[in-house]
DNA sequence: GATTGTAGATTAACCGGTTAAGTTCCCGAG
DNA sequence: CTCGGGAACTTAACCGGTTAATCTACAATC
């Protein structure tokens, strides 16, 4: 079988074919001017005649660049799967993918081994930028600036300079969304969330919430937050929590959909109707979310315009690799629908 | 910034600074044997301090490879994005990307541009195999047949010899799912399902449907049948024109959990329980559909088995070119959720 | 008729690895 | 003392592209 492997033509084959010199070739292949008509017809014969198709590898080689572009998504846990499995990355990445097609790129995902050098896959691939999407310890991110290539981080933060990111409000985001509980009437509310000390939009998300708090003059008070990992299960077991405690509440905030979906499920489970027993809101608007029963209320953000403008700015960064810093942040907004009940 | 970025150290820099040949350097990298244990040293000092990493480009230039398995999903429509917001794929993925990266290799996803040449990717990107997700046109097939490296088909159906292949017993799968209301005593049954002349495993669902039927000596309505597309919202419109129908249903039949919950979704809005009213079967068993309320009854695959069977197909078919096709059908079974009602 | 300019093509070095073939050097056997 | 053989390296060609520099006609200008 790899003994009858055809062997590709190379532009060599295709300058024997169409006469001329290799040169030739690859400047019909990029489009220079220096060409006439006619040879760049029998140029292009040639290239149908042996379905002639360029290697990457070696263009990438002498231009020093790859057409691919790195995107960083967390893992479950060390040494484990993607969390792809997190509806919010992988509506992300299905719209940095559309970017990167629409433009010419590839997309290569892979997940951070604590082990590996995080340095490693940039160089060896000769990567053309990289998509942060997540938190990660900060020898990661000193360690990725040292490779020179654009990096823009997604819900990741970091104080340096050198990348650009593209965030929304999240402080804002989970504001209104306990503000909406509030003035629906719930005063004893429980914060669902992620681990808080682990910083980025988790804590923003966090602070946000006892803002909302604050402004309806009520204390933060710890044994309201009830902190885990965001996926389903950790969701489904705050809500244990949350209905084991002493505490009369009336609603849950959670930082992610997901783990509002989780929650809800425990609740339903317990016969708690929701929102009559208890409200909840969600932050993301997962696709998903929508067909929860109820469909739940939640802070909206607009995922798809995050990852194609994360795409963007990388590709405005190869263009112009002298331009600062770019920044943007996406707004946010409440998406009212059956889960939070009027006191 | 371009212009200071530092020029990485070549294999050549590494050899000057150990003061061996390059040759030597790329032995001691590839472990061949007949390297000093001294001169072994000296060049991985030499590398430490450099901060030497080999170019994967050039080494794929030369050994004609790339540790890069290109992934393709089906894209929600043409010059569309992926289809990884439907969790069935992202959860294959993050098994895909899981063994491939234990195994030294990256993944490359992609969707594919009805316009694009199929085998230009993994021609011009030197991939050294194709996981196919998902049904498409005979041409692409064809196409990619001719590129000669390794292709395993999930959920992809083509009789040429040509493909490795990791499937389920689809046709058995919708049989016992079916079989299930069946035996609840359910006899007005509408079946939630993909286009169907489009093959694959939406026709063997389709087929295990009727084979169910025919156990009990019902036969297969036209009326019965509801076919959209594969996604949430087309759940819900099917649910639209069952609940519109005249046909008495008491249960409902979705070759996918995804086009489940979005019925589910329609039912609950119309005031109908699930399952007083409508008892609802899936297939797939995403991890969401354990969420939803009530937790759907569904045919359970392993979707990750699937994902990593699939990347040690291409493994071994890399180790050793010369083996046949290979074929593996991974078993279903019967999830039973609260979803069903005892008629 | 000599000079200059230019469109259109070619030559050859280079990108950063791999590897077959060749070179040294040393040791043990005949 | 000569020769064979193997261990440890080196040489140099090659992978398949790009591109600066160079060349070649041929037309225009003086």
């Amino acid at each position: 079988m790899s003994a009858d492997r055809l062997k590709r033509p190379t532009i060599r084959d295709v300058a024997k074919e169409a006469n001329v010199s290799v040169a030739t070739i690859s400047y019909v292949l990029n489009g220079k001017e220096s060409i006439s008509e006619e040879t760049r017809d029998r140029v292009k014969a040639a290239i149908q005649k042996l379905d002639y198709v360029p290697d990457l590898n070696a263009r990438g080689l002498s231009m020093k660049n790859s057409k691919l572009i790195g995107v960083v998504i967390p893992q479950t846990e060390p040494g484990s799967r993607l969390m792809l499995t997190n509806p919010f990355y992988s509506e992300i990445v299905s719209s940095i993918e559309y970017s990167a097609r629409v433009n010419g790129y590839h997309l290569l995902i892979t997940g951070t081994d604590a082990d590996a050098d995080y340095l490693k896959l940039a160089m060896e691939r000769k990567l053309d930028g990289i998509v942060i999407i997540g938190m990660y310890p900060d020898q990661f991110y000193n360690e990725l600036k040292k490779s020179r290539i654009p990096i823009v981080l997604v819900d990741s933060y970091c104080d340096d300079h050198y990348f650009h990111s593209v965030q929304i409000n999240d402080r804002y985001g989970a504001y209104i969304g306990t503000k909406h509980l509030l003035e629906n009437g719930h005063r004893e509310i429980a914060l669902l969330t992620g681990i808080i000390k682990e910083g980025g939009v988790i804590r923003k998300r966090y602070d946000g919430f006892a803002d909302a708090l604050r402004e309806f003059g009520l204390p933060m008070r710890d044994d309201h937050v009830f902190e885990g990992v965001v996926d389903f299960d950790s969701g489904l077991e705050l809500a244990r929590r949350v209905a084991k405690s002493r505490i009369p509440f009336t609603a849950a905030f959670a930082t992610a959909d997901i783990v509002a979906i989780g929650a809800m499920k425990h609740f339903h489970s317990l016969g708690w109707k929701i929102p009559e027993r208890m409200s909840v809101v969600g932050f993301d608007d997962l696709n998903i979310s929508r067909y929860m029963d109820p469909a739940l209320t939640t802070v909206h953000q607009d995922i798809y315009r995050k990852g194609s403008h994360a795409m963007e700015m990388i590709l405005r960064s190869i263009q112009n690799p002298e331009e600062g810093k770019q920044e943007l942040i996406l707004p946010v907004s409440l998406v009212e629908r059956d889960s939070v009940r009027r006191l």
